[in-house]
DNA sequence: GTGGTCTAGACCACC
DNA sequence: GTGGTCTAGACCACA
């Protein structure tokens, strides 16, 4: 089972998810990933759903079908899946972060103060 | 005419951007707020989909409307706006970016030199 | 209705006669196509098949989404299009194509022959 | 090892890859062709599939089976193939190739041009 | 066993 | 009204 957030699709999350493991070193080129139908059962959630997942990860090069096998982990999935998490956080997330930052007259030292605590 | 991302609701964002053109100064106090059908012809959208910005904000306290006449800044419009806002940013913006940050291993000096050109 | 052969996939036929459809003139740029549980109607098919035809061809910039409206035909659809099977017959068709004309031992003439016959 | 195209089954595309062998004069009539198991670590592939390659070659009459000792090259062999293709070809391949022809506007004089040239 | 496709029907957010 | 997602369950071809 897995919890899932209502902002995102499912897919989306599964696909992140299983992106995060790749990332982590759990999943490494040439792997083997869970079968559509094993994984649906280990998630408790619909074979399509997970299918879909597949697909998209599929056509990111990140994951590849061998048929009648299943689906593995292609050379430099994490470089690709790095590459494209930094594009969305330069060209989306940090953005509106910065424009957040200074609608609400959030000065750079306040900025730099909050973010050193944090860390 | 306006771009619309594609993540968030149209009328999301067109109560967003009210909201910003009110933290901006250009409406004030008692100030009356583009017609929905004048807002709607402006933005190139479905007057429903104006009505319904409007409706959220003004659920929110930050718009009324004057039956007849139009809808105008409320008192305070601003407080209440940055207060949402700073609410948003805590509990939700800053969280996430930092978690970018650590994934993407973007060190603090990386993203102190960052902010700074940004600004 | 709509008849379907069974070496292909449903979706994909249907995403084919709605190129076919783009190409003859039917459809042109702007114009918005038959939406998903219209079309599903009309091809006696379920409206999943459709959607996924329409983000088939959405993905392969011929249609785009104007959300809550439908989708629409974009500008130089019909160039994508062609050049697609451009690329399919020149990758596949062809060299295929003229493998078997070699096995079968079929020369040239013959060959120049039949085509002139044919067209 | 072979490359496997995705539109047809691999076990297909071992089957024609055989016939194109045994065209091209490197098996003839008596021969004993590769073993199931061989076969499969020539290319990879799973000994089922290579069987399921043999068993459909051995219904069409081109190989057969001598119990363990393996299979061999049926007479007219060649013929029965030839046969096979040639009516694929006309009934099938040629119509369809003619019909993307015209749809790509490729003129008569082009595709001779192009003929010409590749072979 | 593996993926791949399709259906029927539901529910949701958005315009 | 529009798309978008998900489920449950079926059927198929392929390895």
């Amino acid at each position: 089972m897995m919890e899932f957030k209502s902002n995102k699709g499912i897919f989306q999350q599964i696909a992140d998810n299983l992106c995060d493991r790749i990332l982590s070193g759990e999943f490494k080129t040439g792997d083997k990933i869970p079968s559509v139908r094993e994984q649906a059962a280990n998630l408790g959630v619909n074979h399509n759903t997970i299918m879909r997942s597949y697909m998209e990860l599929q056509q990111k090069d990140i994951i590849e079908n061998k048929r009648g096998v299943g689906f593995f982990v292609k050379e430099d999935a994490s470089d690709k899946i790095m590459e494209s998490r930094r594009n969305d956080f330069f060209k989306q997330m940090l953005p509106e972060f910065i424009h957040q930052v200074e609608l609400l007259k959030i000065t750079k030292l306040d900025l730099i103060q909050l973010l050193k605590k944090l860390k």
